[in-house]
DNA sequence: AATGTTTTGTTCAAAATATCACATAATTCC
DNA sequence: GGAATTATGTGATATTTTGAACAAAACATT
């Protein structure tokens, strides 16, 4: 197909693929079927043929789909075949946290730059870097070659992050922080904000205990 | 309107117009269109219309919205006008960091139980509450009457975890595991995984970078 | 009190998304 | 080598979700 437009919920659910298929690799399995893979990752057979089908064609009839050569398919689909080098902004307990995360590296996200506008955190070491006053953010910016942040800021500040990190020349943003940020057109915006999680699951708790009652 | 089933993306939005509703709050601002909310959380004013009236009438036609009073009948709605206690499972480096982190609490969202199996974290303390072994959840959640478990062990710890959390009777689940789990019917999950986020917006600069050059 | 203004709640059409079903292609087995 | 089997890719269909439009209701003004 390799069509136009993609369904933002198809990349949600692409990086779900990768997930399942990462721990398929560890398992030593070789070949998955959509079927198979549907199951794991709790989704319908078709909608995973759909899904990949905006990219390319990557099954083999009568067999299914060879589970290596898929996650490259998906992981060059998503542009994450490469690595990118991250800004974090805000070094709090969460950002103190991420830095110290080795997740991000094995996926190929290298935090290369910790910033924080908090005077006595300027100069501290945190996981191999050293904080440095956000307003360098652009100087610093370029001799990394940072492409991404990550705004782990209270909420209050989040938006003076997110235009420094803007003024940098950063194209895409990973907001932590739990407020909405005003970015120009062309700069791709993600929240993650765990409270939203919960709130959902309080609240699937409470439809489902009524349900019971019904 | 009262309806009976109510689209996910819904809840979503719902827990964004909460976080902005409470921002407005700070800025003592008491009335908000939908118009004016929707700017605030970039979405259709429609939408945001729609989806108060799976759930009641609660604005004033020609005036708008009464900020706190909408706040109220929001959590209401979602059933956060109360306190959840949660059990964490896995007390590592984002463990601790979830732990030591405030906003929990300050949503209503309680960690009252902290849960590792590894024999040299049994005992330590944490954000003022002692680790327990994994094993013994069943019996602490009665005591402390937990509802809600949030899973931060290795990927390939998730499973177990999330066995122990439905053994001890809890009805809902948010796994920051980067791995798939199966509970049974009637108990919520939600996933959480950063790099999904970063996916997404690698994707979505690579996306931008070629529509710019073509 | 009557009229005008504003903004909600809701209906209805349209767009987007998910699912079904089947033709197509690869493999296996006789 | 041909038939049977399996599982993909995709066009058609169904469902869900969104957005536009408007009638109903509250308030403001005269």
């Amino acid at each position: 197909m390799k069509s136009s437009h993609i369904p933002r919920a198809t990349i949600q659910r692409l990086a779900v693929y990768v997930q399942v298929l990462e721990n398929l690799i560890q398992n030593n399995e070789n070949v998955i079927s959509s079927e198979g893979l549907a199951r794991a990752c709790g989704v319908n057979p078709s909608q995973i043929r759909k899904d990949l089908a905006y990219f390319g064609e990557f099954g083999v009839r009568g067999v299914g789909y060879y589970v290596q050569d898929l996650l490259t398919a998906i992981k060059q689909s998503l542009g994450i075949d490469r690595t990118w080098n991250v800004a974090l902004v805000g070094v709090g307990n969460l950002g103190r946290a991420l830095l110290r995360h080795q997740i991000f590296r094995k996926r190929g996200f290298i935090l290369v730059g910790a910033f924080d506008c908090d005077p006595f955190k300027i100069g501290e070491e945190v996981a191999g870097l050293e904080v440095v006053c956000s307003r360098r953010l652009k100087e610093r910016a370029k001799d990394l070659d940072i492409e991404i942040g990550m705004i782990t800021t209270p909420p209050e500040r989040a938006q003076r992050a997110a235009n420094y990190l803007v003024e940098a020349g950063i194209k895409g943003i990973v907001n932590f922080a739990p407020s909405r940020i005003k970015v120009p057109e062309g700069v791709a915006v993600e929240y993650v904000d765990f409270i939203h999680h919960l709130f959902s699951v309080a609240f699937n708790i409470s439809l489902n205990q009524s349900k019971g009652l019904a």
